[in-house]
DNA sequence: CCGGATCCGAATCGATACTG
DNA sequence: CAGTATCGATTCGGATCCGG
């Protein structure tokens, strides 16, 4: 597999050889999240190919960025080395730097759970949490229900089942009911970047209050927010 | 040229469509040391086919990350946009990543001024740089010789000709004499992972001094380190 | 359902040649 | 110097199929 090397010496050439395929860098993004099955990668990205996944995980093991962990009589899951785990600082930002050329959902666009999970710790500063009163917020985005508990400069996001039950093993940190909950559409990103205020995104329906203090989205918008400051030339 | 889109809504997604492509990245490698024409990138990238060079210049710039800018007389170079510029930090944090995944070379691998000039970039510690005295290095790698000069916590790394006499336009920061001379070949990587000391990287001849105080490699070593805790698994 | 493997047309990549 | 043009070799994408 090594007849489409780049020929350099060089770290990043490494990297781009082992994470630069294509798709591969999105796998790493969903699993930063959790393990998961050969399915919900699967599902996580519905424009995948079966055999190119399959491929990829092949390739990622062998890299030592993934590994394949056997679960007692229940399937298997995939999940990152410690290694593929260091990519986390970096898929986080290439998320920041990409935020700033995302424009409007395209028509085929589908927003996945990790994608969101990701976005919200992409968005998350932790400086500006730390300052903060905890918060649990409950965010909707159409069938998704995720919950992003802060508590001081950490945060911790879980997908909700739609009737309100977390579905991922492990309890919530803490069982407290959500501060606020709120749905979103696309248009969030515009509240994440800045363009819009909080008020403002409700005048346009772009955000709605399903319950708890409205208030609360002022701190929602402190606490996630991406600058994005250098416009594409 | 959307039809590959990854139809996903998610930053992460849109960074890899900027520069996710085969090559791209190794471009923004090269570019993040400084403009290049067209031929100077396709020396610095050997392998890459022309058609597939230009190709990716012609997507960068529509991705607004690269610039196309016309010299005076002097025919035209590509630079990064201040958007581009941002990927800094990303590509040199890829850069340590992958520099733990580096074996050795392989008997094709090719060793680029822009990719050495990187990787002392990526490998770089301002914080312990900034406990130590100023130096000026200059390091012979076949027939390469790049000047990496430290102040305080500041690197700044020139190529120079093999006479000695910079090729970049722009006068050195500082016109000093550098203050150890030395020789290296791919073993070097050892010693930036702490994997050799110096003098042991000397004993086996993967370092030779040329001129100046040998010692001073301890005060390189210092400067240029790259910790590689995880190991594949 | 889970975890893939296989097959095939379409698009991309890589190598070389060629041009203003 | 700065690319296009061409063409065979790969890879990707979409669909289907298979063993547990």
């Amino acid at each position: 597999m090594a007849s489409r090397s780049y020929g350099q010496y060089c770290g990043v050439t490494s990297a781009v050889e082992l994470i630069g395929e294509r798709w591969a860098l999105l796998i790493v993004r969903d699993l930063l999240v959790g393990p998961r099955r050969y399915t919900d990668l699967k599902q996580g990205l519905p424009k995948i190919p079966t055999n190119i996944l399959s491929t990829r995980l092949k390739e990622l093991q062998e890299g030592g960025v993934v590994r394949r962990v056997p679960l007692l009589h229940c399937g298997l899951v995939y999940e990152l080395t410690p290694y593929g785990r260091e990519l986390e600082p970096i898929v986080l930002a290439l998320g920041r730097w990409g935020f700033a050329a995302m424009g409007d959902p395209g028509p085929d666009d589908v927003v996945t759970v990790d994608s969101i999970t990701m976005a919200l710790r992409t968005a998350f500063r932790a400086d500006a949490a730390a300052s903060l009163p905890s918060a649990v917020y409950d965010l909707h985005v159409g069938d998704i229900v995720l919950r992003a508990d802060v508590d001081g400069d950490d945060l911790v996001v879980t997908q909700l089942a739609p009737a309100g039950r977390p579905t991922a093993p492990g309890a919530p940190r803490r069982a407290r009911e959500p501060d606020l909950v709120f749905a979103a559409g696309p248009g969030i990103r515009r509240v994440i970047s800045g363009e819009l205020t909080p008020t403002e995104a409700i005048d346009q329906e772009v955000l709605a209050v399903v319950d708890g203090d409205a208030t609360l989205l002022e701190r929602f918008a402190e606490t996630f927010f991406i600058e994005t400051a250098a416009a594409a030339a």
